[in-house]
RNA sequence: CGGGGCGUAGCUCAGCUUGGUUAGAGCGUCGCGUUUGGGACGCGAAGGCCGCACGUUCGAAUCGUGUCGCCCCGACCA
């Protein structure tokens, strides 16, 4: 099977803004981020790329902490009868979800899902652990893997299986649940626009969008290059709807017996997938500073006779090691242009070389993989004594440098209308995320979609009183980016 | 699941229309030598039952059917 797998699966990196899909599977797959695996829509996440998902991990852990938080875990396997009990939440997840019906030789009485999110297993547990106002707020994260058997995939963006993060909370009142959802969409647009340097929109989903069994469900969409745009995070105020089909019921102060509110939220490895088309270009992929694996590579000129370089750059890649940064010497025995190259694909923020003339200079030369080849700001020379500084502050530089590109990318892209024609046409191009007062109507969206093939991605409150919907002509409630997306 | 494309060496592909010795190229790999500041050069070598199965045929990479997988576009979804 491995074989058939191989064929044809890895092809030379087209241009980017030829054929943005093209561009992002072959990129995912040549800079070894993932491989595909025997099982058909699935992705082996190699080192490369765990080193891309420990660093989302590692950021996002911070603030889960921060606003108190704690990781736990719950079991892969949800039996069908605890699934079924939220109504919406079954009917919604019912088309993608893996049953397990057999343990070893024997023929299972109760069929088992494979967790296509937890809320339901979650949901069990919080009914047995709340009794009392005092056990509330529960505030409760696990990283773990998911299932979803999706029909076509694509790596990251969808898998069959995937990675991510899933908080679960649970609170004494309406108003504390809805803060603790909106705390946690501002923590992800944080994430997404301060360390994935993703620019996004964000707000409430419309109720076709909503999360299955959700009361509110909240989003941030990132737009990729070609004009669609990416739901990367997702918030859900699921009000009482879970509490009451699990049973998570506590005493109040007031003496009364009431049923919890609960939340949940997550981010997937999905996010990684729009880090990488959002700042990848011709030449590979190009990963902001924050979340890189390697923030710099160091790569040794190596001359007949004069192999100087190499301990000089062992040497230099020991103390920047030590002074906390990412790094790595690549010291194979290989043409420079060809490491180049091959770092530049990898989207190694920075490139230190070094050889016998930066040996004789006790200096070497530090390269930004962000700006292009020609660029004059590309690369400098940087005495030894000051690299660690220089290199601090062009991380910093590179980190801000590819927000603000993609910023504006996304302020560009980013259109008002408040003609019929316009939007349509906006939207059926792809031009963009289109920004419209909008009745919120679940008709006037479907019709909007069947038009254009473009959805509402976020609605935020409407300033202006008395307008009408651009799609339809009713009254407008609220205000809409509207756009294509993944 | 629907429409389109593809599957031949590690990679990118040619060959297929019109079936015919031993299936090709470039790159990569391996060996030796010269090289090394943006994908080096010379010489030599290895590497493929043409995705898989069945069929048509004297003969199949080439034609037919099926199947698996990959890519793109829809539908569905995070």
């Amino acid at each position: 099977m491995s074989e058939t797998l191989a064929a044809g699966a890895v092809k030379e990196i087209p241009p980017k803004t030829a054929d943005l899909s093209a561009w992002y599977t072959a990129a995912c797959l040549k800079a070894e981020l993932v491989s595909y695996s025997p099982v058909r829509g699935c992705v082996v996440l190699r080192p490369y790329g765990f080193g891309l998902w420990e660093n989302l991990q590692k950021h996002l852990d911070e603030r889960f902490k921060a606003t108190g938080h704690e990781n736990a875990y719950f079991p892969l396997l949800i039996p069908e009868s605890l699934l079924i009990r939220e109504a919406e939440h079954v009917e919604g997840f019912a088309p993608e979800v893996a049953w397990v019906t057999q343990g070893g030789s024997e023929e299972l009485t109760e069929r088992l899902a494979v967790r296509p999110t937890s809320e339901a297993i979650i949901g069990t547990m919080y009914a047995q652990w709340v009794e009392s106002y005092r056990d509330l707020p529960i505030l409760i994260n696990q990283w773990a893997n998911v299932v979803r058997w999706e029909k076509a995939t694509r790596p990251f963006l969808r898998t069959m299986e995937f990675l991510w993060q899933e908080g679960h909370t649970a609170h004494a009142s309406a108003d504390e649940a809805r803060e603790e959802t909106l705390k946690i969409l501002e923590l992800y647009r944080d994430f997404a626009e301060n360390v994935a340097a993703v620019p996004v929109y964000y707000g409430r989903k419309s109720s076709s969008e909503r999360f299955p069994g959700a009361v509110e469900t909240f989003s941030i969409e990132a737009l990729m290059p070609d004009g669609k745009a990416l739901q990367s995070g997702t918030s859900h105020d699921l009000g009482q709807n879970f509490a009451k089909a699990y049973g998570i019921k506590f005493v109040d102060v007031d003496q009364t017996i009431k049923h919890a509110y609960t939340t949940s939220w997550g981010v997937s490895w999905r996010m990684l997938g729009g880090l990488i088309m959002v700042h990848g270009d011709d030449r590979g992929l190009r990963i902001p500073p924050k979340m890189a694996p390697l923030e710099a590579v160091l790569v040794p000129i190596v001359r007949s006779n004069d192999d100087r370089a190499i301990d000089a750059c062992v040497q230099l890649g020991n103390e920047l090691r030590e002074a906390g940064f990412r790094v790595r010497v690549d010291a194979r025995d290989a043409q420079p242009g060809w490491k180049y190259s091959e770092w530049d694909l990898r989207g190694v923020p920075v490139r230190i070389e070094l050889g016998p003339r930066d040996v004789d200079a006790q200096a070497a030369v530090l390269a930004r993989r962000d700006r292009g080849k020609g660029d004059p700001g590309q690369r400098q020379s940087v005495a030894y004594a000051q690299i660690p500084g220089v290199l601090h502050a062009l991380l910093d530089d590179i980190q801000r440098s590819l927000f603000a590109e993609a910023k504006s990318f996304l302020d560009a892209h980013t259109f008002t209308t408040s003609d019929r024609d316009e939007f349509v046409e906006l939207c059926r191009t792809r031009a963009g995320m289109v920004d419209i007062a909008w009745c919120e109507r679940p008709q006037c969206e479907a019709q909007v979609k069947a038009e254009t093939t473009a959805t509402s991605r976020v609605l935020r409150p409407l300033g202006e009183t008395g307008l009408t919907c651009v799609a339809c002509g009713e009254p407008a409630k609220t205000k809409a980016y509207f756009a294509q997306s993944y």
